[in-house]
DNA sequence: CCGGATCCCCAGGGATACTG
DNA sequence: CAGTATCCCTGGGGATCCGG
C-alpha cells in the first residue's frame, strides 16, 4: 500500500481510501449491506477479481470491513462494513453530491445498476413538504426499476416496483435522474423521450432548496471522452 | 484518463478527481490560493514533475483550475481554482474530517508543512463560545508555526507568529494537533513532550460538540506501515 | 456456481536528467 | 523557474485456472 507520506489529514485519508476501486467497494457495501464476493463483483463492473480480492484484504486490515462466515444454510463468506467503515458515509455523500453535475453528460457505454439509481434518487432529492401526505414515485429505466417513498421529511428508496405509485417516470436514466434532481425540466425530458404518468406536481416537492442543482452545460459538454475499462452495460 | 464507466455519481466524481495526487493538488490551491508550479511542487513533497504537469493539464481540461499569465513584474504562470474547483471544498472537508482520526498514528518519515497545520487547526476546531472575547492561540512545531484566531463563532488560521497569543502550544505536531482536536488530553500531551504556556482554559472553547473526536487507539495502532514515496520531511 | 489465485501484458506512476 | 523527456518499475486490467 503506497502512502503519500504527508502529515495531513487529507493525505492520510487518501492513503487508506484513495486507491482505485476502494471507495466504490465501500459504496456497494453501503448500498447493499452484506455482500458475497460475487455480489460485489457484479456491482463493480470492470473490476478484476484479483484486485477485488486484494482491496478486500486491505479494507479488512484497515478495519473498514469485516468478513463473516455464514452458517451452513448459505455456507459462504460475507463482507460487511464495520462501524468505522460506515463512518465513511459523509465522505461518500460529499463525493456523490459533487458528482451529480457530471451525470448529465452522456457516456454511451456506461454500465448501470438498479441500486445505483435507487441510491442516486435518494441522495439527489429531499422532501420539502414534510407535512403533506406520503407519496410514492416509480422510476423505470429499461430493465432497471426503483421507487422512492417520500413523506415526513424523509426520502427512502428501494429497488423494484411499487404497488400504486402517484407518479411514474420512465425513460433513459439520464432523463429520469436529471428530472428528479431538477437538472432538466419536464418539457426537456418529455421532448427527449421520457414518459411521465401520474401526478407530476409531486416533482416540485422533491426539489432541494437553494442553488447547486443548476445544470452546468458548459462543464458537461467540455468533459471529453475517457477511455473505458470495458464494462458491460448491464 | 481512465474511467470507471459506471453511470453513478460517485464513480463519475472519481473519474475526475480520483486519480493519484489530484485531490492533493486541489488541497494546495484551496489552502494557498494562486500558486506557481514550484509552489505546488513544494507543497506536494514526493510528486514527480511530469505527474504534476500532467495533472494540471487534466484539471484545466476539466475546468477545475485555470492558468493565469502574470504580468511582467513577476512574469510567471499562476494556477488557481475556478468556481467549479472551489466547489470541491465540501469534499475536501469530508475527506479531512474522516482522516482526522488517522493523525494520531506516528509515521516517522512523514513530510510536514506549516500551512497544513494551519488548515488542520482551522478545520479541527470550532468556537464554542461565540460571545466571549476573541483569543489567539499560537501553534509551534519545530520550524513550523501557525496561529489561530478564535472569536465570534469563527476560527481563522494563519501561518507564522502572532503578536500576543493567549495560549501557546509547542511540541511534536501530533501532540499539538491532537490536543487541539481533543484526541489527547493535556496531561498526555505534556507527558509526551508538549509545552503549554498561557491560559489553557482556552482549549475547552475550541472543542467541537458531540462525538467524533474520540481517539480510536485500536484503529490507529492497527494501521501498519505503508511504503513511503521518498518524501523530504521538511 | 462460488471464491478466489495465477499469469501475462500494458499503462500509469516514480525518479532523475535535461532544456528553454 | 517551469516544465519536458526518458527510463524503469509497479500496479492495474483481462483472462484463465483451480479448489470447495
Amino acid at each position: 500500500m503506497r502512502s503519500y507520506a504527508q502529515y495531513c489529514s487529507v493525505a492520510r485519508a487518501l492513503d487508506v481510501v484513495g486507491e482505485r476501486w476502494t471507495l466504490l467497494i465501500v459504496r456497494e457495501l453501503m448500498q447493499q449491506g452484506s455482500c458475497r464476493f460475487t455480489d460485489l463483483k457484479n456491482g463493480l463492473p470492470g473490476i478484476a477479481t484479483n484486485l477485488l480480492s486484494s482491496r478486500l484484504k486491505d479494507l479488512e486490515n484497515d478495519g473498514l470491513i469485516a468478513r463473516e462466515e455464514a452458517p451452513p444454510p448459505v455456507a459462504t463468506t460475507l463482507y460487511a462494513l464495520t462501524a468505522e467503515g460506515r463512518s465513511l458515509e459523509p465522505l461518500l455523500k460529499a463525493l456523490g453530491d459533487w458528482g451529480r453535475h457530471l451525470m448529465v453528460a452522456e457516456h454511451p457505454g456506461d454500465a448501470f445498476r438498479a441500486h445505483w439509481m435507487a441510491y442516486a434518487a435518494e441522495s439527489f432529492t429531499v422532501d420539502s413538504e414534510p407535512e403533506a401526505r406520503p407519496v410514492v414515485v416509480q422510476l423505470i429505466s429499461g430493465d432497471n426499476s426503483a421507487f422512492i417513498e417520500v413523506g415526513g421529511g424523509e426520502v427512502r428508496s428501494t429497488v423494484g416496483r411499487a404497488a400504486a405509485p402517484e407518479l411514474t417516470i420512465e425513460g433513459p436514466t439520464r432523463l429520469v435522474l436529471g428530472l428528479l434532481a431538477g437538472m432538466i425540466d419536464m418539457g426537456q425530458a418529455i421532448g427527449s423521450g421520457a414518459r411521465i404518468t401520474g401526478n407530476s406536481d409531486v416533482l416540485a416537492r422533491l426539489r432541494r432548496a437553494g442553488p447547486g442543482l443548476v445544470p452546468d452545460a458548459a462543464v458537461s459538454s467540455r468533459l471529453g471522452r475517457r477511455t473505458r475499462t470495458g464494462a458491460s452495460s448491464a
